[in-house]
DNA sequence: GTGAAAGCGCTAACAT
DNA sequence: ATGTTAGCGCTTTCAC
């Protein structure tokens, strides 16, 4: 059973493949094709089950109806969720998703980028690690749309959708604050993106506010989650002082909530704790885990309105967007002393 | 800027486009190409940036260098890390990872897999739900290496590679019994498929050769988590007399733990708990979760192996391959009574 | 050793 | 209203 093409629908219907093209693409009407026609055309379509040739289409025309997803890594929770989200919108609208992960890799990350215009995806959702901002500005010149979410670069002249880090971080340390908490960490990737650099302010701002001192711990990633749960276990024992800690992601959360169980350090009596980010396991946690809760789904439909906005009207102005989404601070008890 | 394509390199040089196809593709020594034509040509490329259209490629070659991933759900922590694992090997050998989700819905699998082969996607990872055998015979029959995992369809004649079920069920169900506990339930998903049906008969098979006696409970997969957990405290409600439980996968198990904290039920003095997969919220649960730790690595990497190898050899004789993983039982103080 | 030319399956401008 | 035909950018056969 070889595969047909629209020649051999063509032929066999005794008709022009041009025909054929316009019943395909919904132009029927538009060309003036007899219903009568269009009905046997489609009948005969469904009948043989055919299919028409995406590659050669978008050889064509141009348009891969592919999306290029992003992200720092596609098994991070929150972007495995975000990926799930967008998927489900881009392809109800038609678009196909090929993912990659950067791991933060701004080299890696130009590779990738290069490897997805080879395959003309047409438009992109990205977490961008940082140093990406001319090649982003380079796509978005060249009538590529590109989104950025949970950070974005401040030279790249592309929209994108992300949280209110800095306010984020400032009501959840002012809450610590208000609970009694005199001596409170802030640990973190150390990152010069602005998610982080946002957060950091904010902590920074609450504390500067009620004449606080900052203890700030910034973690190398790793892949190797040991390597950061002994950093951390090495800050805390260097902060003995330490009555609170608020931790900038939930990679930093889990691996600080290991950390202080082999240190022995209980929740909250020990330290309290907020993390950004929920998850299953803050609320498991005993005590259950206050957490900042980004508004995942509400990221997802954000990024994925804008960009198909940007595919479907190519043409408008361009003005950049910024959307900033509030987040929720899930109180639990991670708190009462 | 306007792109470049082979033709504007040819001209340039004045050489013909064949010529630069040949040293694109490293068939210059073949068709003994002087060493200087190719280094100038090289040299060219790299300055200005030329990438071949791998759309044009694709058609031409009917190969697109993409691989087609179905899961469940790439949300799925184990899905999710899966699809990182399998996304590193497979950028490294020049594919690319076209994703979706399944949901385990028969029907819109079978549309992806349309929707895949419109793309004339290389090869299929496949996490299947039941009644696809027919379209994964038909892709194998055409020629396109498909790869199941997780699970599989036995009247799929494709490879696969999951993980013994029956034994690890079987293994944990005794490591309670061994324990002393007598009324041990089990609950999972409601699946026909073989990773499910290992399970249970694992569970089955452990307890009659004890004389124990089953609580199997099958709860309906369903994207609300809240449904799910009150299903299981009805369950556990009306069954007092349990000691024990064994959660049949991960989602089963976090929402099996929501529950019993709503019912203030503690582990282990309330009831032991051992679930499928594992997870840094077993780890971090008071007291930590046994579980049945998945070799997920070793799962993606026979996963993508199986499959380059039958996309580096496609004409070698067919006979599928069934990889079996052995899990490891994490044991934790979730028994410890 | 290199080049001309056909053709992968489709779209769309241009006939008719 | 429908057909003819020229590409999209590449690979590959065949000719020189």
């Amino acid at each position: 059973m070889k595969k047909l093409s629209i020649v051999d629908i063509a032929n066999h219907l005794n008709i022009s493949k041009t025909t054929v093209s316009f019943i395909l693409n919904g132009r029927a009407q538009e060309k003036r094709i007899s219903e009568e026609l269009v009905e046997r055309v489609q009948k005969f379509i469904k009948e043989v089950g055919y299919r028409p040739n995406e590659t050669a289409r978008g050889l064509r025309t141009g348009k891969s109806n592919i999306i290029g997803l992003m992200v720092e890594s596609i098994s991070d929770p929150f972007f495995a969720t975000i990926a799930r989200l967008i998927e489900n919108k881009a392809y109800k609208n038609g678009y196909k998703i090929i993912y990659c992960s950067t791991d933060n890799d701004t080299q890696k990350t130009k590779d990738l980028i290069q490897v997805f215009r080879e395959r003309s995806v047409d438009g992109y959702i990205i977490s961008p690690p940082e140093g990406v901002d001319e090649e982003i500005n380079e796509l978005v010149k060249s009538g590529i749309p590109v989104v950025m979410f949970d950070r974005h670069l401040p030279k790249a002249k592309a929209d994108y959708v992300e949280i209110d880090n800095e306010y984020s971080a400032f009501n959840a340390t002012g809450h610590l604050i208000g609970k009694g908490y005199r001596n409170i960490a802030f640990v973190t990737f150390s990152s010069a993106q602005t998610q982080m650099q946002g957060r950091l302010k904010g902590y920074k701002a609450a504390l500067k506010g009620s004449g606080l001192k900052a203890y700030v711990m910034e973690i190398d990633y790793n892949p190797d989650d040991a390597k950061m749960i002994s950093a951390i276990k090495d800050f805390f024992s260097r902060h003995k002082n330490l009555d609170a800690v608020l931790f900038g992601a939930i990679q930093a959360g889990v691996c600080g909530l290991k950390a202080m169980k082999e240190l022995d350090l209980h929740v909250p009596s020990n330290l309290a704790v907020i993390s950004f980010d929920d998850h299953d396991v803050f609320e498991l946690f005993s005590p259950p885990i206050t957490a900042i809760e980004q508004p995942i789904e509400e990221i997802a439909e954000n990024v994925i309105d804008v960009l198909l906005q940007r595919l479907n009207f190519p043409d408008r102005e361009f003005k950049a967007k910024s959307i900033v989404l509030k987040t929720k601070l899930k109180i639990r008890s991670s708190l009462d002393k």
